[in-house]
RNA sequence: GCGCCCGUAGCCCAACCGGUAGAGGCAGGUCACUUAAAAUGACCCCAGUGCGGGUUCGAAUCCCGCCGGGCGCACCA
C-alpha cells in the first residue's frame, strides 16, 4: 500500500476543520416562519471555562454534536450553540494566588478551550458564544434580576444561611449536600447570620412539581429527585392555646404543623425546638435551669450529630401546658433535640401511639400512648406495644370517631378553619434560592442602598453595573468590592444623596438559569432577547448535560422560565423538552490497598498483575471517574493526536449506552481507530476499482444527490441483494437508533455490520448497487466521524454535490428488506428441536402445515397429533404434544 | 428506614410487544501473508442471563422473595 492511501487522521481533519470554517459551514440557519423547515435547537450544558477540556465535556459535546448533524441530515434547521460558564471561584483563587485578573485569565482560558473543541470538529456555530462574564451578557443577567426584583421575586432578609469557609462565601441549600458539605470546596459549612438576597423560588414549588409528570423527555430519576427536593407535604397547622396552672388561656398559643391531624386525639405531649420563639417566656421558673443546659447542649451540636440517623432523641420539659384544642386536655410542653426550627411551625404535636419518633420518645420518658387510629377490622388489644402508623378508623374521638383516616384528615381540618384553631396547610422542603455571594467574580447585584430611599434598583439605562478592574485581590477581609470605596460609593438614584452600591455578587447558577435563551438571540443590545427568537428556537429540543445538575442548575432554569413567561418574556412553560444525562467517563484506576496510595498506569508494569512500583504490593483495579489525584485521567489532546478526533468521537459513543459510566480502554480506543482504518481500506479499495458516486457514466449509475437506484430489481444477483438488505437494514437500524432513546453504541455497531457486509459482496456487486452501498455507508458514518465521511465523500468524486454533512439522510427501501425465505424454528413443547426454511410471506396455515409436516415434528411427536399449535408468524411454530 | 436503577461470555456491551440467548468490539487462540515481526485477512474458543420460587406452550424480558452494586431522600412532624 503506499503511503498516499494511509489513513492519516490529523492531516484530513484539520484540512477539513479550515475548510468547513471558511464556509460557514455550521452557521445557524435563518429562522423565516414559513414553517418549510423545522427548528431543532440542541444543546450542551455549557462548561466553566478552565482551560483544559477533559474527557466528560468531550463525552458531553460528541453526543450533541450527532444529534445536531444527524437533525440537519433530516431536513432541520439546527440551532446548535457553546458558551462559557465563566465567573466563578477559580479566577478568583487564581488572582489572589498568582497575581492574574480574573478577566484575561478567564478570556486566556476560553480562547484554549475553544480551541481544544473546535479540534473535536464540533458543528458549533460560533458566532452565537456567549461568555457570562462579559458585560454584554450580564448587564442582561441583572435586568432579568431587577425583573425579578420587580416581580416581587427578589428580596433581602437576615437568615442563618450556609457559610463556606474555604470558599468565604455563602451557598445555597441545593449547594449544600445531605453530608453538609459544599458541592464546589467540599468543605463542612457553618451557620451563620446575615442578610441576604434571596430569589422567591418556593412562589412557584407548585408549578416546578406539578409540571415534572410533563417533561417525559426527561429521565425519571432526575424528576423524582426534583419532586424530593421539592418535598411537598400536605397536611394542617393546627394551634394549641398555651394555659396556666389552673387552665386559663395565657394568650400565648403554639401552631404545630401536621400531616396527620386525624391523630388529633392522640396527642400526649407538645414539643418545640429549642431554637424556637417562646421558649424562654413559657419555660416555668423551676425548669429554668434544666431547659437552658439543654438548650446550651443542643446549640453546641453540629447539624449532622443532631440530624444522625440513630440517635436517642433527648428533650426536656418546660413545665407549661397547653390544650388540646379539640379534646380540651392539658398537654405539656416540652422542647427535643429531634424538633427542626427551620421546618413546618418549628413545633410538632406528639401521638406516640401513631408516630414512631414519638413513640420512641415517649418511652424513653414515660409519656402516656393513646390510641386512637384502628386498623380495618382489628382489635385495640393487638396494637400493645408498636405504633401503628398507617392510616385506619378513628377512636376515642369524640365527634370524629369512625371517620377512616383520610375523611378525619379532611374533617378535622375543617372543623379547625371554622373553629378558629388551625387549617389545611402544605409545607414544603425547599427553600428560597440564597444568591448573594461575598465574592468578587461574579455577576454585580444592581441595587443600591440608600439611607432614606432603602433598596433602590439602578436604573435599566445605567446597567450594566460592570465590575471595577485594577482590583487587589488580598484573600482577606471579605469581599474585594467590599473594600474598594470608589467604587460602592454613589449618589442614589432616586433623591441623589450619598448611598452605597451593593457589593455582594449573584450565584453564578444565576447566570446558567438563562443563557440557553440568549443563544437565540445574542446579539440583541435592546433587550436579553426578542419574544419571537426565543418562542422560535425554544424549548430546547435535546439538552444533554450531566447528572450532577439533577436539581441545581435544572431546577433554577425550570424556576427562571416560569417567572419570565409570567413576566410575558417568553410563551413556554418548560426550557427543556428532552434531557440526557450522560454517564461519566472513568479512568482504571490502580490503588495499593495497604498503603492507599493511587498508581499511575503508566507506572504498573505488568497491567495482568499490577504491583506496586515501589513496595511490589499488589494493587486493587478498578474504574473511578477520572480525576488528577487519582492519576486516572486521560487527556482528550493526546488521544486526539495519537489517533484523531474521529477515532475519539466513535470511541466514546461505541464503549457504553449515553446514559451509563463509560470505562475508558485504551485498548478499545485502538479497535476504533482499526475500524476507521478499515472504512477507509474499503473506500480505497473501491476507487481502486473505478467505483464513484460522481455523475453516472452510463444508465443505472446513480449520482450523490439521488436516492433512487435506477436499475431493474430482477437483474440483481444474490451478492446484489445480500448487500442490498445488509445496507437497508442498516439504515433502519441505525436512524431507529437515533430516535426516541438515543443509541449510539448499538448505531456504530450497525455501521461496523454494514461495512463487514460490505467487505464480503461490494466486490462482486453490480456498480449501482456498490454505489448506493458506499453512499449510505458515509452518509450514516457523518455525524458519527465528520471528517473521515467528508474526505471518503470527496475521494469517491461525490464532492460535487456539496459537503456529506449536507445532504439529506438516507432512505429505507422496504423492497430491499424483503427475503424469499426465512428460517422457522420448530418448537415441541418450547423446546426448539430444529428449523425450516419457509416462504417469508407464508401465512398462519401454512406453517403450521409445514411445521406439521417436517421431518423435525415426525421425530419429536412420535406420530401423534400435537393437542395445541402456536404460531409466531417469522419465527416459529411451537407443537405441544 | 423509604424510593429508584442495574446484575447476560475473561471484559465492554446487544437481544422489537415474552418467541432460536449474541449483533458489534476488546482480550485470547489457530491459520494465511512475511526471511522475521508488525500490520492485515480468514477462522475459532467462551455464557444459558446474580440466586430461589411463580405465571406461561415458551421468561434475560412479567410477578414474588433474597443476594450484590449504584443513586436519590432521610429525626421533614
Amino acid at each position: 500500500m503506499s503511503e498516499s492511501t494511509r489513513y492519516q487522521p490529523q492531516a484530513i481533519e484539520e484540512r477539513w476543520q479550515q475548510q468547513w470554517q471558511a464556509e460557514g459551514a455550521d452557521a445557524t440557519p435563518v429562522l423565516n416562519g414559513s414553517g418549510d423547515a423545522r427548528a431543532f435547537y440542541a444543546l450542551s450544558m455549557f462548561p466553566y471555562p478552565s482551560g483544559n477540556l477533559h474527557m466528560g465535556h468531550v463525552r458531553n459535546y460528541v453526543i450533541t454534536d450527532v444529534i445536531a448533524r444527524v437533525q440537519r441530515m433530516r431536513g432541520c434547521r439546527v440551532l446548535h450553540p457553546m458558551g462559557w460558564d465563566a465567573f466563578g471561584l477559580p479566577a478568583e483563587n487564581a488572582a489572589i494566588e498568582r497575581g492574574v485578573d480574573p478577566g484575561a485569565w478567564t478570556d486566556r482560558n476560553i480562547a484554549s478551550m475553544r480551541a481544544q473543541l473546535q479540534r473535536l470538529g464540533l458543528s458549533i456555530d460560533w458566532n452565537r458564544e456567549v461568555a457570562t462574564c462579559h458585560s454584554a451578557y450580564y448587564r442582561w443577567t441583572q435586568w432579568l434580576f431587577l425583573e425579578l426584583l420587580q416581580a416581587g421575586l427578589a428580596y433581602q432578609k437576615d437568615a442563618t444561611v450556609n457559610w463556606d469557609p474555604v470558599d468565604q462565601t455563602v451557598l445555597a441549600n441545593e449547594q449544600v449536600d445531605s453530608e453538609g458539605r459544599s458541592w464546589r470546596s467540599g468543605a463542612l459549612v457553618q451557620k451563620r447570620k446575615l442578610r441576604q438576597w434571596f430569589l422567591k423560588i418556593t412562589a412557584y414549588a407548585d408549578q416546578l412539581l406539578d409540571d415534572l409528570p410533563k417533561l417525559e423527555g426527561w429521565p425519571e430519576r432526575v424528576r423524582t429527585m426534583q419532586a424530593n427536593w421539592i418535598g411537598r407535604s400536605s397536611g394542617a397547622e393546627l394551634s394549641f392555646p398555651v394555659i396556666d396552672d389552673d387552665g386559663r388561656e395565657t394568650g400565648d398559643t403554639i401552631t404545630v404543623f401536621t400531616t396527620r391531624p386525624d391523630t388529633l386525639f392522640g396527642v400526649s405531649y407538645v414539643v418545640l425546638a429549642p431554637e424556637h420563639p417562646l421558649v424562654a417566656r413559657l419555660t416555668a421558673s423551676e425548669q429554668a435551669i434544666p431547659v437552658e443546659a439543654f438548650c446550651d447542649l443542643v446549640s453546641r451540636q453540629s447539624e449532622q450529630e443532631r440530624t444522625a440517623e440513630d440517635r436517642p432523641k433527648r428533650g426536656v420539659p418546660l413545665g407549661a401546658w397547653v390544650r388540646n384544642p379539640a379534646s380540651g386536655e392539658r398537654i405539656p410542653l416540652w422542647i427535643a433535640d429531634y424538633v427542626l426550627a427551620d421546618y413546618g411551625t418549628g413545633a410538632v404535636m406528639g401521638v406516640p401511639a401513631h408516630d414512631l419518633r414519638d413513640f420512641a420518645f415517649a418511652r424513653h420518658y414515660d409519656l402516656p400512648v393513646r390510641r386512637v387510629i384502628l386498623p380495618e377490622g382489628s382489635e385495640e388489644q393487638s396494637l400493645e406495644g408498636v405504633a401503628w402508623t398507617e392510616p385506619g378508623v378513628l377512636i376515642h374521638s369524640g365527634r370524629f370517631d369512625g371517620l377512616s383516616s383520610s375523611q378525619a384528615k379532611t374533617a378535622i381540618a375543617a372543623a379547625a378553619e371554622a373553629e378558629g384553631w388551625g387549617r389545611a396547610r402544605t409545607t414544603y422542603r425547599l427553600r428560597d434560592w440564597l444568591i448573594s455571594r461575598q465574592r468578587y467574580w461574579g455577576c454585580p447585584i444592581p441595587v443600591i442602598h440608600c439611607e432614606s430611599c432603602g433598596v433602590v434598583p439602578v436604573p435599566a439605562e445605567q446597567l450594566p453595573v460592570e465590575l471595577p478592574r485594577d482590583v487587589a485581590f488580598s484573600g482577606k477581609g471579605g469581599s474585594p468590592l467590599a473594600q474598594l470605596e470608589s467604587w460602592w460609593r454613589v449618589d442614589c438614584p432616586c433623591c441623589g444623596a450619598p448611598a452605597r452600591r451593593e457589593t455582594d455578587t449573584m450565584d453564578t447558577f444565576m447566570c446558567s438559569s438563562w443563557y440557553f435563551l440568549r443563544y437565540s438571540d445574542p446579539h440583541n443590545t435592546a433587550l436579553p432577547f426578542s419574544r419571537e427568537a426565543v418562542d422560535a428556537w425554544l424549548p430546547v429540543d435535546q439538552y444533554v448535560g450531566g447528572i450532577e445538575h439533577a436539581i441545581l442548575h435544572l431546577l433554577y432554569s425550570r424556576f427562571f422560565t416560569k417567572v419570565l413567561r409570567d413576566r410575558g418574556l417568553l410563551g413556554f412553560d418548560e426550557p427543556f423538552a428532552r434531557l440526557l444525562t450522560q454517564g461519566m467517563v472513568q479512568g482504571i484506576t490502580y490503588k495499593n490497598p495497604q498503603s492507599g496510595r493511587y498508581i499511575a498506569p503508566a507506572d504498573v508494569a505488568d497491567p495482568s498483575d499490577p504491583r506496586d512500583p515501589g513496595s511490589g504490593e499488589p494493587l486493587e483495579v478498578f474504574y473511578e471517574k477520572m480525576s488528577k489525584s487519582k492519576h486516572n485521567g486521560v487527556d482528550p489532546a493526546v488521544v486526539i493526536g495519537r489517533y484523531g478526533a474521529d477515532t475519539a468521537r466513535m470511541f466514546i459513543l461505541f464503549k457504553a449506552p449515553p446514559e451509563k459510566d463509560l470505562e475508558w480502554d485504551d485498548a478499545d480506543v485502538e479497535g476504533q481507530f482499526r475500524f476507521l482504518q478499515r472504512l477507509w481500506r474499503l473506500v480505497e479499495g473501491a476507487v481502486d476499482r473505478g467505483l464513484s458516486l460522481a455523475a453516472p457514466h452510463g444508465p443505472g449509475g446513480i449520482r450523490a444527490d439521488s436516492t433512487t437506484l435506477v436499475p431493474d430489481p430482477a437483474s440483481f444477483s444474490p451478492a446484489d441483494r445480500e448487500l442490498r438488505r445488509a445496507v437497508h437494514t442498516a439504515i433502519a437500524a441505525v436512524s431507529d437508533d437515533l430516535e426516541g432513546d438515543l443509541q449510539f453504541n448499538t448505531a456504530v455497531s450497525e455501521l461496523m455490520k454494514l461495512s463487514n457486509a460490505m467487505g464480503e459482496h461490494l466486490a462482486a456487486a453490480c456498480e449501482p448497487v456498490a454505489q448506493e452501498a458506499l453512499r449510505s455507508l458515509l452518509l450514516l458514518l457523518a455525524p458519527f466521524a465528520p471528517h473521515l465521511a467528508e474526505e471518503l465523500w470527496c475521494q469517491l468524486g461525490a464532492g460535487e454535490a456539496g459537503s456529506i454533512h449536507r445532504q439529506c439522510w438516507p432512505v429505507v427501501d422496504p423492497a430491499a428488506l424483503v427475503r424469499d425465505t426465512v428460517p422457522l424454528v420448530i418448537q415441541v413443547k418450547g423446546k426448539v428441536r430444529g428449523s425450516l426454511d419457509v416462504p417469508a410471506d407464508a401465512d398462519r396455515d401454512t406453517l403450521e402445515k409445514l411445521a406439521l409436516a417436517s421431518e423435525i415434528a415426525a421425530k419429536w411427536l412420535e406420530g401423534k397429533a400435537p393437542s395445541r399449535v402456536i404460531v409466531v408468524p417469522g419465527r416459529l411454530v411451537n407443537l405441544v404434544p
